[in-house]
RNA sequence: GCGAAAGUGGCGGAAUUGGUAGACGCGCAGGAUUUAGGUUCCUGUGGGGUAACCCGUGAGAGUUCGAGUCUCUCCUUUCGCACCA
């Protein structure tokens, strides 16, 4: 009677071992190569879902390979702790968030321990820690130091009913998530980070991440928006060109300075400063009632059918003077224009400009031409190559020497100057919430804003409260923000915001390498960094992968990392959907079922012709797959796949159905497949060992099959190698090893040199899969005579020699289409491959009595015979 | 609108450098084992055709001895950005 396979007794009994050995626990070890694999840290939500699953899978994989190929492998783990859905929930349950948050990791850790990945808790972590959070204090006194940090106003949205801040999540359609009440934009004082400085550099060193998708990098690039052009200003005149005024200047950036001939009008922002000062008495009205109006409203609610917007403007009654042709033209308040980029104002350039084009039309101003587009080119703007026209001493020029020329002019006129502009916005890190790390600023009457002295820190959060409403508790007790001024003495009050959760996850990476220092980091940091393989969701594509690649370079700036940039190699999982189940009610609304809920029904060809629900046999209709999420109802909860087939399987399946970059559909009967797959090696290993104690391998009296046998298992060991070391396809990698399993199982001989050869192939199969399904290969390593632990395994070597044919299969096409196969020798020439392939039946009737043209051969691949 | 990625059997997917399309798995069909269900094992499985063969990678063109792969035009889907001068 044979074992039948266990998972849940050998994966607590592995798991055991790993925690009794200290197996995952690494030091800093300068002789031997370092490997710090790291997936984003979860936030404590409760617990986990499959996207985790998948993500931490990813990881573990390559780091249980990277130790296998005898590096030192960092991989950490910890909880982004601080954020809003705490607070949610005391606010819901009457529990203080921090015990809300605490709970819930400890069960999220007991999952991913009962998942086997391959962590060094002693590094764990969490971020609402005052251990943790009081070096990001540190170092925001820091950069306050040296001018990185600075206060302004920015717009926020304001529940007037519940008297607090909101974030955009918590706005539903306009209005207060709680409340109800319509929010307004309230302008209020926040503390910004100046990330704009490192701008540049952030772009430039994108270009050195090699190991980063090149859609995230894109995303990166784009989100800066660096462009190059000019600001140059004009005076404001009257409508014949008499200046109003010596300081009634108006500054614009254009990226097209060449074009300026071309300006028929100009526009400043609505909240542009001038604006009050320049409107003549007769357009004062109009105007007045257009910044309102558009001081109200949400952009985003703007945008029309096919994307364009209307373009909306009035005019001020002024006049702009042309300093290129001296030349008067108007000057209109639009909201096309944003204050928040550039100078807040524009030339407007219909003729080379698709929204100036727009606007021009609208309100019937006149469109110049100054770039001569193709002959054909159609009614509308020209942004192409082409000599300048209508431009006087730029005429005839091409676009990039005009630009030059005009800079230049602009220069030594004086009244302007070359200009780089950056989209990328300064970081704003204030958040008006109670569950977040305190930001260390003192008010004072006398002195203003006070850094809290470094020898203060942290400031402390305190945990034990309780939620009154929606006021956060910090904000509501006046014993908490009551202090005195580090300069002065004097009363003052501490800040009350706390930091955008952010900036907790943008150095996270970098202390798990320094536990314990007393300090930010220490030296060990330098041992680990730069991460050598990062791997999270696309959906921080750009802000938490751009603030952390920020907050890396100010550490170096600061002296505590010598590297430039924070994680050399990337990867974005793709997300987790399941296909949806609903029906749809007489007014249209569709509600869902889970899947665990539904019965699929096929044809004998397998399609699928409908789905019934389990509960009353009645019909559902059968949705596209969709990322797993509460309101499609499609989730699948990872502890109940786990529960009832074990880690391995979940692991195995979430590796084996797709690409680790592409999306990922959950199938039950994948997961039986998976689980298949374990049963059966379980069996087969089990069979193996049965037969006895092999003899030694000697390959020198191999026959062909047994050569064939090894020259598979070989081939495999390379492809699996290549799958998983440097392609991260790990589907392939254990399709690979399946069809190797299936060759095993069919080599039926079991003594002797065979069985030596089972037993090679064997431990290289369990080995092969070590990264994916440890518990398992654990086992089944002890079984088979590893020396030692699975996880200190070598990872198998190929032997090239195993590799070699003497004879091989050659493809024989005739006028591209595969007419037939000859076998020869390894190192038959051309000669010898034509001659062959020509003496093929098939081949021989394809090509009849035709003349042969052509003969196109590809040693060791194909012959093609063209007729 | 701009940017990125993708489109291959009933399904997930494979084909890495322009060289045998559909590996591997699921599903389905037939059979064996089993008291039965499940498990397990064997065989088959892109479409058409008795067959030789023909047709097939979103659509259409092109380059090539040869295209899923390269080029162009278009369609569809997903994601990101959203008036950035």
């Amino acid at each position: 009677m044979q074992e039948s396979y266990n998972p849940g007794e050998i994966e607590a009994r592995v798991q055991d071992n790993w925690e009794q050995t200290g197996a995952f626990r690494v030091a800093e070890d300068p002789d031997q190569d370092k490997f710090y694999c790291l997936s984003m840290l979860p936030y404590p939500s409760g617990a986990l879902h499959m996207g985790h699953v998948r993500n931490y899978t990813i990881g573990d994989v390559i780091s249980r390979y990277q130790r296998m190929q005898g590096r030192n492998v960092l991989q950490p783990m910890g909880w982004d702790a601080f954020g809003l859905p705490a607070e949610n929930a005391a606010i819901k349950q009457k529990v203080p968030p921090a015990r809300w948050t605490y709970q819930n990791i400890d069960h999220m850790r007991d999952q991913l321990k009962r998942l086997g990945f391959a962590y060094d808790w002693s590094r764990e972590f969490a971020t609402c820690d005052p251990d943790y959070y009081r070096w990001e204090q540190q170092m925001f006194v820091r950069l306050y130091a040296r001018g990185l940090v600075y206060r302004k106003n920015a717009t926020v949205n304001w529940d007037p009913v519940d008297q607090t801040v909101l974030a955009n999540e918590q706005v539903i359609d306009g209005r207060g998530w709680r409340s109800g009440a319509l929010v307004q934009r309230k302008e209020i004082p926040q503390w910004f980070l100046k990330i704009t400085d490192y701008a540049q550099e952030l772009l430039d060193s994108l270009d050195d991440l090699a190991g980063w998708p090149e859609s995230v990098k894109t995303m990166q690039r784009n989100w800066i928006g660096r462009s190059e052009g000019a600001n140059f200003s004009m005076p404001i005149c009257d409508a014949d060109g008499q200046p109003l005024g010596d300081d009634l200047r108006v500054e614009v950036f254009t990226t097209r300075p060449d074009t300026s001939f071309g300006m028929t009008y100009a526009v400043l922002a609505p909240e542009h400063p001038l604006v009050g000062r320049i409107t003549t008495d007769a357009e004062r009205d109009k105007v007045e009632r257009f910044v309102a109006k558009a001081a109200q409203e949400e952009d985003i609610e703007r945008l029309a059918e096919g994307g364009a917007l209307e373009k909306r403007g009035v005019f001020t009654g002024a006049y702009l003077l042309n300093p290129f042709n001296q030349q008067p033209v108007p000057l209109f308040i639009a909201d096309y224009v944003l204050m928040t980029y550039g100078t807040g104002a524009i030339m407007a350039v219909p003729g080379q400009d698709q929204r100036d084009w727009d606007f021009a039309r609208a309100h019937g101003l006149p469109i110049v031409r100054t770039v001569q587009p193709p002959e054909g080119f159609g009614d509308e703007p020209y942004l192409g190559e082409g000599p300048a026209i209508n431009s006087e001493w730029l005429n005839g020029l091409g676009v990039a020497e005009a630009k030059e020329r005009a800079i230049c002019w602009l220069e030594e006129q004086g009244i302007g100057e070359r200009k780089v502009n950056f989209r990328l916005r300064d970081w704003g890190v204030s958040r008006q919430r109670y569950w977040g790390c305190p930001i260390p600023m003192i008010y004072c009457d006398t002195c203003g804003e006070v850094p809290v002295p470094e020898s203060d820190l942290p400031v402390v959060l305190p945990e034990d409260v309780e939620f009154m409403g929606v006021q956060s508790p910090i904000k509501a007790d006046p014993r908490w923000r009551k202090t005195s001024c580090p300069a002065c003495g004097g009363e003052a009050e501490r800040e009350t915001d706390t930091f955008d959760t952010f900036m907790e996850s943008s150095w996270y990476y970098a202390r798990y390498c320094s536990p314990g220092a007393n300090a930010m980091l220490d030296e060990r940091a330098n041992y680990w960094l730069p991460v050598d393989q990062y791997i999270g969701g696309i959906e921080h594509a750009i802000l938490h992968l751009m603030y952390f690649r920020f907050y890396h370079k100010v550490m170096r700036d600061l002296g505590m990392v010598n590297s430039d940039e924070p994680a050399t190699r990337l990867l974005c999982q793709g997300m987790v959907v399941a296909e949806t189940y609903y029906r749809e009610s007489d007014d249209g609304a569709q509600s869902f079922y889970n899947p665990a809920e539904v019965e699929v029904e096929r044809d004998s060809q397998g399609g699928i012709v409908g789905a019934t629900l389990k509960a009353d046999g009645g019909r559902v209709k059968v949705g596209p797959a969709e990322k797993m999420s509460k309101s499609r109802n499609n989730g699948v909860d990872p502890q109940a796949l786990i529960d009832r087939y074990g880690a391995d399987t979940v692991r195995l399946f979430t590796m084996f159905a797709a690409p680790p970059d592409q999306s990922l559909e959950w199938s039950e009967s994948g997961v039986e497949g998976a689980s298949r797959f374990l049963r059966k090696l379980w069996r087969n290993v089990n069979e193996h060992l049965h037969q006895g104690k092999p003899e030694s391998l000697d390959v020198s009296g191999h026959n062909q099959a047994q050569r064939a046998l090894r020259r598979k298992l070989h081939a495999t060991i390379a492809k699996v190698s290549d799958d998983i070391g440097r392609r991260y396809t790990f589907n392939t990698a254990i399709a690979a090893i399946m069809e190797l399993q299936n060759a095993l199982v069919r080599h039926t001989e079991k003594a002797g040199q065979d069985l030596a050869i089972a037993r090679e192939a064997w431990q290289a199969v369990v080995l092969m899969l070590a990264p994916i399904v440890p518990h398992i290969a654990d086992e089944l390593w002890q079984r088979l005579g590893g020396a030692g632990d699975v996880v200190d395994a070598r990872w198998p070597d190929v032997d090239e020699s195993a590799l070699a044919r003497n004879r091989v299969e050659i493809v024989v096409q005739v006028n591209g289409k595969l007419r037939g196969r000859v076998t020869v020798g390894a190192d038959a020439d051309r000669e010898q491959l034509t001659e062959a392939a020509l003496a093929d039946e098939n081949v021989r009737r394809f090509v009849g009595e035709q003349p042969i043209r052509k003969v196109v051969v590809v040693p060791g691949r194909l012959v093609n015979v063209v007729i």
